[in-house]
DNA sequence: CCCAAGGTCAACCTTTTGATTGACCCTCCG
DNA sequence: CGGAGGGTCAATCAAAAGGTTGACCTTGGG
């Protein structure tokens, strides 16, 4: 059988050679071509897909500085004619890394401090067409099941952008054309849902559970 | 001339496995060894010692999970008979990552993102005891220099981490033994320096200056 | 059709923050 | 030696945020 072939996609020149060079020691496994971010990655897949060199794999990492990010790319992949399969393989494993992840088709999720042997067989899962998920990653979409209502609404994530900008209650209020007191009603379904108890404790638990963008990043 | 003689201080097997296949690419550098934490790379360099082989360049990774993290392993090597110069290899370039890995002693401040050529220039500029900065990293420190009144102190640069983290006045005060009182007082000056007027506004006008982490990054 | 869920608002009270002033102690440096 | 800057603390007042209760309106799905 004919080796699977993957594509790296990372931002970080030091971990795609890491990668490379983890992967191509083992056998059944060789590296179509990398690349830098989303972009590059779609024009890898048509450039190796008009030589007739398909990608069994693509091994994408989640958070990449510049260009297109992991989640973006992993959707515009979905959307081609035959996607292959894409495989995160991301650092974090934060609940809204994973869903996004997820929502956007991908068909695994790894971290990379899993050991090789881990993500070698990985590999050839999702190349075999499987989902194969880390720990936490099944964990984190069985408890969605079981209990669903625990996420913010539209409105809620809106406010909850304002207030990483730094404005006050009035602020907010009159910039989305509400009263104050109706802000500090949404601020406390905030705080419940997040399980906090303030607007700081409120702007690094979304941050870090990725709800929101970092307070004063471009978007 | 010697090969320059490298050790690899990075908890993350896949990047040791990077810099590795990528240093040992170039001509004139070898890996002495490898570490997963500070307190290894300590370990490794007694053990290297009495061996007699010596390490021309320590590659430190600021970020580790587990063990010592990368700034007080810096300020442990820099306490040896005879230290190697420790260039700092990270992801994160904020003022209070730069400025911590300085005052440890660190004797360059990389970019993991940076080009594989660039790298390669800093390990044999650090190994010829020469200072290697990333831009960002250059442009602080000179900024530091021209305008020393308007930027923060460490201990300020402290506080804005904790404030970030989500906790209150009292908590942070709890958390590096001073009171409350005092807590305040540093935040007034921090909202004066960085000219905003509540806390929240402070994270985010510090997050854009990269003065810290946006809230809920690993460190 | 009705109810659940989301969004809106008010009144009230407690707690936390923010602003000001003034003070004491260090250390570094001219 | 003496000041400047940084760090520490207290007292006080004003402002903002947090928590609770209850209410009204709209909309979508059982």
């Amino acid at each position: 059988m004919a080796d699977v072939r993957v594509l790296l996609v990372d931002d970080h020149p030091v971990v795609r050679a890491g990668l490379r060079a983890m992967l191509t020691e083992f056998e059944g496994i060789s590296i179509a071509a990398e690349a830098a971010d989303g972009k590059a990655a779609l024009k890898e897949l048509s450039r190796l897909s008009v030589l007739g060199e398909g990608v069994d794999v693509v091994l994408m990492d989640l958070q990449m500085g510049a260009g297109m990010d992991g989640v973006a790319a992993t959707a515009a992949i979905r959307k081609l004619a035959a996607p292959p399969p894409v495989l995160i393989l991301t650092t974090y494993d934060t609940d809204s890394d994973i869903l996004s992840a997820v929502e956007a088709g991908a068909s695994g999720y790894m971290l990379k401090d899993a050991p090789p042997e881990q993500i070698r067989q990985a590999v050839f899962a999702a190349a075999a067409g499987e989902t194969v998920l880390a720990p936490r990653a099944a964990a984190l979409l069985m408890n969605r099941i079981t209990n669903p209502g625990t996420s913010l609404t539209p409105r809620e994530v809106q406010l909850l952008e304002l207030l990483a900008t730094g404005l006050s209650n009035r602020a907010i209020a009159k910039q989305v054309f509400i009263s104050e007191a109706t802000v500090k009603t949404h601020l406390v379904h905030i705080y419940g849902k997040l399980g906090v108890d303030n607007r700081t404790a409120a702007i690094a638990a979304a941050t870090r559970r990725r709800i929101i963008r970092p307070p004063g990043q471009a978007g």
